[in-house]
DNA sequence: AATTTGGTTCGGGTTATTCGGAACTAAATA
DNA sequence: TATTTAGTTCCGAATAACCCGAACCAAATT
């Protein structure tokens, strides 16, 4: 194992990181690149002509989907002094902020799940002559749900007291 | 509040379930309106030409998407003896499913971070004179996953035993 | 003051998705 | 046998997503 096997692994697995995060995170294949370059590159960063070259990106594309990786709070850039440079890297909080974002999703879809639930209700009381609507799709989606938020939320508490 | 509100509740809802679909399982905005609406009308079911009717899209487009669906596993149909159509109905073990994709996804993303660590262990190993990597990420990833993929598997019993 | 560095913004070309019409088919019905 | 029903298959058109080059800009350097 030298340094070319090294890097051949780091380009491989930066391949199968983005494959991974264009649908996890809904990105576009270079910007999935970046944020998996970030990941593997670790807290030292890596800089915008430095993924310009990795990644084989027009400096278009690499700069708007830094941007975008920015507002949409996965990365942050430091600076070193006497150096122009920016060095980017995955926000510290990513983890909570993932976790956060999956319990957010979670309860958002308990509560339209809740809305389908007195939709059937309702249609049950207003129509009694049709058959009713059968209730436990809703029902074991909403208890698991619960639960899992407050599997998540545990898990959250754990890893703050680290 | 009559069935003209209820009738307008069931079209939102619809609506609202749908956009949560394109993103959540990738789904053309044709296709997440046809599982929207198969949530909403539960066990009853509902035709292939009534979906046609509701969702006012071409037949062709109903008709791949319903395919589409019932290969991804997501969808099924039953007839009723004497009536050519087919009755579509979300698969009634989708809970199980959803659960054992989410089980999956995160062990491939166990599996994947397990290398990035490898990757950034051997980097320090070789290259002794460069800064080392940091793992902390990783391992507070691959400690969420565990735990989290845990907690789940604990719920999936719970819901087996209903 | 001119040039280099480290980017950003804009417009357009390419590719991929999505949808629907038209023609088709297989089974049931008249 | 002809027609209707319940779809499927095969394009093509419209749209959207994605990426890039070229031009631009502001700060630092020469």
């Amino acid at each position: 194992m030298n340094n070319t096997d090294l890097q051949a692994q780091k380009t491989r697995l930066i391949e199968k990181l983005g494959v991974q995060f264009e649908k996890e995170h809904q990105l576009a294949p270079v910007a999935a690149r970046i944020f998996a370059t970030l990941i593997v590159t670790g807290k030292k960063g890596i800089t915008f002509e430095q993924l310009v070259k990795d990644l084989n990106a027009g400096k278009s594309t690499v700069s708007t989907h830094l941007e975008h990786l920015q507002t949409t709070n996965r990365i942050e850039y430091y600076t070193k002094s006497g150096d122009r440079k920016r060095y980017f890297i995955v926000k510290p909080d990513l983890m909570e902020n993932h976790i956060d974002e999956l319990t957010a999703k979670w309860e958002a879809q308990k509560c339209i799940h809740k809305e389908v639930l007195e939709y059937k209700q309702k249609s049950n009381e207003l129509n009694k002559e049709n058959p009713p609507f059968d209730m436990e799709f809703q029902k074991s989606l909403l208890d698991f749900l619960d639960e899992a938020t407050a599997a998540l939320n545990k898990l959250k508490k754990n890893i703050n007291n680290h």
